[in-house]
Order: C-alpha cells, then sequence, then structure tokens
DNA sequence: CTGAAAGCGCTAACAG
DNA sequence: CTGTTAGCGCTTTCAG
C-alpha cells in the first residue's frame, strides 16, 4: 500500500460538537459549557467531556460558533501597500496588541488598485470592525461604513464623522526641523513630498511654513513627488538642475531623502556642504546612511498599539464618541543637516 | 435632538436574507440565487430582488455563508516579526497574490513568544490553509497541521510531510560570494550569522564553506549573530577585537551588514580598505549605505507570491503531493566588497 | 424557474 | 448540574 493512497484525498472531515456530546454519553450544551469553561459543570462530567474531545481531537468549528455568537473575534487593517519600514511597523504594532487582545487581524493593500473600495467593504463584512490607514480610500467609503456602524479608527487621516482617530504629531515638529535649518544659515532651504496626497505630509508642509514665516522669509513652493526613494530621487535631479539651486532641502520621509542624497552623488554634490537633506520617520537605514540622517521619529509601533487598543475598546464598549490620539515625535539631529556628529 | 441621541448605541442589526426574501415577494432561496448568480433567475424575479436589495442595503452575512459551505475564503500566514525588508516584502507578495484569487490574509507574528504554537493551531481554524515562515514554530506543530490536513506551505523551510514548500537559493549564491571575496585576495574571511538558527542561513553557510574548500582553505567558524542591526554591530565588535582579525566578512542578511559598517566606522576602520562586508537580501537602502553593499538579491514578493499561489492550488485542487520551489537569486556587487564601483 | 426544507456547527435561554 | 430547543444566516438538494 503505497502512503498515497493509504490517506484519503479529502481533508478529514472534523469532529463534531455532536459526536462528542454522543461520545461522553451528554448532550451538546454541557460539551459546549465544559469545552468554553462556562456555567458549572460538574467534575466527573467535565473529565468524561475532556476525554471524548481528547479522543476525537475535537475542536470547536470557528464558523458556528462565531454564526451563533454574531461577532468575528477579528479585525482587519487597510493599508496602501507594505513597501518602506513605515507601514510594516505600524502593522507589527497592530498585531502585537491585537493578539494580545485575543483578536486575528486581516490585512488588506490597496495600492491604488481600483475598485479596492469593495475589497474594504467586503473586509468590514469578515470583521469586528477596521483601522484605515491615511491614504487607502475615498471619503464616500469612510461614510458607507460610518452609516453601516462599523467601529473605524483613521490613521493618520483627519476624523470622519464618528470615526476614532490616532496619528502623530506633524506640525510643530516640521516647524523645529526648518528652523534648524534656518538657523543654519541655508540660504533657500526647499520641500520635496505632496502636501494634498497625504494629510501627514500637509501638515508637515504647514510646519515648514510656519517655520519661514517666524523668521519673515518667503514659503517656496513644493516640489510633489511619491514616497519611493526613486520619486525623491527624480525630485532631486528636477530642483538641483533649477537656476535658483536651494542649499537644503526637507523631504517628505527618509525614502525620499535616501532618493536625494542619491541625486546628489551623482551630482557630485556633497551632503551637507553643497546641500544638506533632512528626512522623515527615522527608519532603521537612516542612521547608516551616508552622511547619517537628520531626521524625525514616529512612534510607528505605537501608533499601531494605539488604534488597535481603540477599535478594541469601541468595538467592545460600543462606545460613539469619536476619541482622537495624536502621538508625539522628536527630532532626531544626526549629519545629513549640517551638524558635526559628537560621537 | 442632540446628535448623539440621535443615532442608536448598538450597532445597527443588518437585513438578512429573509426580509429581503419577504420585501421582494420570493423565497430565500431565489434571493440566494439571484445573489450569487446561480442557477437561473427570471429577469423580472431577479430585478425585484435587487431592488429589494438595494432598498435594504442588504449584503450576505459572511459567517452563515461560510458556515454552509464550508470554507473560509482566507489563508493565513505566520512569520517571527515584521522588522526589515523582507518580512514585509515577502507578506506582501503574499497578499498581493492571494487578493487577486479573492481570499483574505491572517496575519500573526509569533516573534518568539510561548505558547504562539497555540495561536497558529487557532489560526489554521480560521481559514482555508497556512503558510508558515521558517523559523516560527517547532516541528510539533508543523506535524499536528499536518496529521489535521491542513493545506500548509512551508516558507524558507525545509519541507515536511506532505506540505509544499518554497524558498530561494542560498548555497551556490553563498558560494559564488564567498568566492568573489576570495578573488579579491582577501587573507581571512568571517562569517556572521547563525547557521542553526535558520535554513536559509545554513544553506549559506554551507556556501561560503564550499568556496574555502574548493580553494583549499580552511572555513573559519561562524560568528554566531541575530538579524538585527544590532545584533551584527555586537558580533562585529567581538570580531574585530580579536588577534587574528579578518580582512572580509560575509554577513547573513543586509541588517546585519550595516551593523558592521556601524562598528567599523566606530573602530575607524575603512570599508573596503580595512574590511570588506557582504550582506543578503538586497533591501531598499543596501544602494545607499556608505559605500553601497555588496549583496545577494532575493526575490521577495515571488516568494509571498508563490507561496500564495501553491497554497490556492493547494486548497482547490486538493492536491496531495508535496510541491517544492527553489527561486533563484542573483549576486549584486557593489563596492563594501573591495570592487570600484562602475558609475 | 421557484419554493420548502434540511442542514452547516455552535451558543444560549429556559426548564428541570 | 444538565438537557431541550431555538435560533445565528446562508446554501443546496429536491420537488413542483
Amino acid at each position: 500500500m503505497k502512503a498515497l493512497t493509504s490517506r484519503s484525498a479529502r481533508r478529514r472531515r472534523d469532529a463534531t460538537i455532536y459526536e462528542v456530546a454522543r461520545h461522553a454519553g451528554v448532550s451538546i450544551a454541557t460539551v459546549s459549557r465544559a469545552q468554553r469553561n462556562a456555567g458549572v459543570v460538574a467534575p466527573a462530567t467535565r473529565a468524561r467531556v475532556d476525554q471524548a474531545v481528547a479522543e476525537l481531537n475535537y475542536r470547536p468549528n470557528r464558523l458556528g460558533r462565531s454564526l451563533a455568537r454574531g461577532h468575528h473575534d477579528a479585525t482587519g487593517i487597510v493599508f496602501p501597500d507594505l513597501s518602506g519600514p513605515y507601514y510594516s511597523s505600524v502593522i507589527l504594532g497592530f498585531e502585537d496588541a491585537s493578539a494580545a487582545e485575543g483578536q486575528s487581524v486581516l490585512i488588506l493593500a490597496t495600492h491604488g488598485r481600483r475598485g479596492s473600495g469593495d475589497l474594504v467593504l467586503d473586509l468590514a463584512d469578515r470583521t469586528d470592525g477596521l483601522v484605515l490607514f491615511g491614504q487607502t480610500v475615498g471619503d464616500d467609503i469612510v461614510e458607507e461604513l460610518d452609516r453601516r456602524r462599523v467601529p473605524l479608527v483613521l490613521l493618520a487621516r483627519p476624523t470622519h464623522g464618528e470615526a476614532d482617530s490616532v496619528g502623530a504629531e506633524n506640525r510643530a515638529s516640521a516647524r523645529a526641523l526648518t528652523f534648524h535649518l534656518l538657523e543654519h544659515g541655508y540660504r533657500q532651504i526647499g520641500f520635496i513630498g505632496d502636501p494634498d496626497g497625504s494629510p501627514d505630509v500637509g501638515e508637515r508642509w504647514l510646519g515648514y511654513g510656519d517655520a519661514h514665516r517666524a523668521v519673515g522669509r518667503e514659503t517656496p513652493g513644493p516640489v510633489v513627488s511619491g514616497f519611493r526613494t526613486a520619486d525623491g530621487a527624480r525630485a532631486a535631479t528636477a530642483l538641483l538642475s533649477q537656476a535658483d539651486r536651494p542649499d537644503a532641502v526637507v523631504c517628505a520621509n527618509d525614502e525620499i531623502a535616501m532618493g536625494v542624497l542619491e541625486a546628489a552623488r551623482a551630482a557630485r554634490l556633497s551632503i551637507p556642504d553643497d546641500l544638506a537633506v533632512t528626512g522623515w520617520d527615522d527608519i532603521p537605514a537612516a542612521r547608516h546612511l551616508a552622511p547619517p540622517l537628520t531626521t524625525v521619529r514616529q512612534p510607528m509601533l505605537d501608533l499601531g498599539r494605539r488604534a488597535a487598543e481603540l477599535l478594541r475598546d469601541r468595538i467592545s464598549t460600543h462606545r460613539i464618541e469619536p476619541r482622537h490620539e495624536l502621538l508625539p515625535t522628536e527630532l532626531v539631529i544626526r549629519s545629513s543637516c549640517g551638524c558635526t556628529p559628537s560621537t
């Protein structure tokens, strides 16, 4: 008899609560109670049930249980894509806190896919609540979700309807960062990123303007750019070929800054002497770049954790009043801004 | 009337198929058929159903549907943690391919948590199949899963039982990489990483040994290290303080290599002149390090995609014979190995 | 082409 | 302390 034929091709049917009950000589209600340590069960009865459970290798069917109880014990998180350390860190924080609460987590990447709205709506039907990243879906979807009373927390996105929100502080840090550059004495400071592309960048752009205004300087317009390294390199190349080339540039995130570094290297420009550069996020690689990158650290894990906690609270308490949290960020001065390393 | 009191605190009960049926004056079977475009429904009837669906804003309950059909339309992926670009890229590939097949994906991070075995078993009950990353759970769990006939694909882990597996080529590339270093004429080449800690590193270590043997050299023992940058820095510090300090080092991944760069900088060693360094993975930051890192590129997205495809195939076709795939890797020569950049 | 009815596997009153 | 009995919401024969 060959190994292949000694097993059934179809997945073996699992034992049900009825079989366990029969095997133990009790009712299914008793099995259910014993299984969940709910209600009271006589020690002797419990022992019989436990034995039957073991012998039949019984595990309750999650679908049956969830249907009967009316909830999934799962939450979903929707993000634009997973490239870069930012999203993965936030998701890790979310997963961590969710697992601690006994919740499963479903993930969905929209990466600009059309029709992702339907996927998000579908995800809502498979979970008890959702966290939505900034630029994943339009307001129409958020509204529909709100209408369906889906517990919602918006991440790095201004609140909407009754949803909770959690984000990191942007404007003040951007102001401080830009101010730091100004103090270095740079003649012209550029901004690379898309203020309209994400609420976070919009705020950073505002802070950048605040600093300029504070010292009575004109605010140069932004060089619109996506979030990837290649986008940054492209934007920098354009910026550096301008007649009136800036001698400093604040980038909407670290990856863009890496692209700027690359473009500067290609243009034989020295950082920070010919061009100062700053990033945002403080990704792990930031301190290992040449030169080490001055940036702003975001509490990415905490962003995810808090989102999970708010969501869970909202689901289990049926809380309605929205809650909004703003987590602090931290300026990290290294040498790409013109400072000399202390080490 | 205040806004707060104008809404019910509890989540509104969704319309069921019964209400739609009554509303449309048909039976639930007809609603079900119309809803799923299954069987034949008269155009007029379908129109009535569609209208009722729209009016009641009906969406079928996933739990009810799944229970009746006997499957989840979801798969799970288990990884040790999400730090670093490697896991997140593989997961992104997995999510992408899964979404394309209409499957939801549940994630679970074990990060060395004890009791993660039970979480994995539980995940299996919520999905139609699982992909397990290399070092997430012990063989006992894999065996239990196998016994339960859970469709399984092992990622970067040697096959076990009837599970499928997908991984990237390691040994030959490690041999080629080490050989390249040997050709540079380095006197002593170290290895940082834990060959026993993961199958991938084990293979890389073997390839490293192959190259040494091929030129009739002794193979130095590995400096055991974890996968993070801090681990690499620690290992490098130890290595560099040895009397017989190596003049080249192959690292088990790029993050370790970043740590080595950091330690070398602290020790005022010049890379690659005083110490050549290579990594593995070709993470996005690798090309932006100082100096740009020589490494081996892995098809991380494809690893995830193939895992999703194999899993889906196994689930839907009830295939039993295990399938094993080895994806090619590519040597990426930059300058940390001693080569001069072509640019 | 449509409807009745039997599940899918479990939970939770409600009796006893 | 335990069992009976309705559901939970949907799919799917099987008749008609």
